[in-house]
DNA sequence: GCGACAG
DNA sequence: ATCTTGTCGC
């Protein structure tokens, strides 16, 4: 392994899990990241299980409001396996990322961060690939163990392994199952519940997610007319 | 050997 | 992730 940290091509399980543990000597889990001014969401869909679809939506921190977006299509090369989720879907994130005319300052994924098995979910390997500070959303619980969490919007419960740390899990929103976040790269899980919540409105997912999410899925043309784009 | 298991 | 209609609750 020449670079630890490089998707190319197959791999293995195996090659793909001791290159975790490689790379997850240098996520960084302190605060290491410029003044927030534009946070992205990213998203994987898939097109008849044999084609992913990436979709990155920047917005503008203090209103939320989208600002750009792209869109990447590539043919899937490895199936899902649980805690090797990212070498599924980072090849074509990347693809999006750099379609992008401006990079964003923090960007918010789907899926854990540190919060995994080998300290390497999507969220920090994306961050690793990049070097962009990261932050990991999960919809559910990949590793870790947690006490009940209040039914109160911006309350959390700390989500351990072994008496470690490795997330929080989150109430976005009173009555509804909460998020798993956890650092990705260069943002502390303190930090990284503040801009979660700054991105929350009145729904579950920040919004970050849901734009993502609208544009990596099916209905992605409505989302996509909603946007006034500033790009030719 | 028997579960658990991001998207 | 994806397949899918109506339905319960604030």
């Amino acid at each position: 392994m020449e670079d630890p940290t490089v998707i190319s091509g197959d791999l293995s399980p195996k090659q793909a899990i001791q290159l975790q543990k490689d790379a997850a000597s240098q996520v960084i889990t302190y605060d290491d990241l410029p003044t927030v001014k534009t946070v992205a969401g990213v998203d994987v869909g898939f097109e008849n299980r044999d084609v992913a679809r990436a979709a990155v939506v920047v917005l503008r921190l203090d209103d939320l409001t989208p600002v750009e977006y792209a869109i990447a299509r590539q043919p899937v090369r490895m199936p899902y396996i649980p805690g090797l989720l990212s070498f599924r879907e980072c090849p074509a994130i990347l693809d999006a990322l750099n379609q992008l005319n401006r990079k964003p300052d923090l960007l918010l994924c789907d899926g854990q961060g540190i919060a995994h098995p080998r300290r390497l979910g999507v969220a920090s390997h994306l961050g690793i690939l990049t070097g962009m500070p990261t932050i990991g959303v999960g919809k559910s619980r990949l590793t870790g163990t947690h006490g009940p969490v209040p039914d109160i919007k911006g309350q959390w419960t700390p989500l351990e392994d072994d008496s470690e740390v490795i997330g929080a899990v989150l109430r976005t929103r009173q009555g509804v199952k909460p998020l798993y976040i956890s650092s990705g790269h260069r943002v502390s899980l303190p930090t990284a519940i503040e801009y979660v919540m700054a991105c929350v409105t009145r729904y579950r997912l920040p919004e970050t997610t849901r734009w993502a999410d609208g544009i990596a899925s099916d209905r992605g043309q409505n989302w996509l007319r909603a946007i006034k784009t500033d790009r030719s």
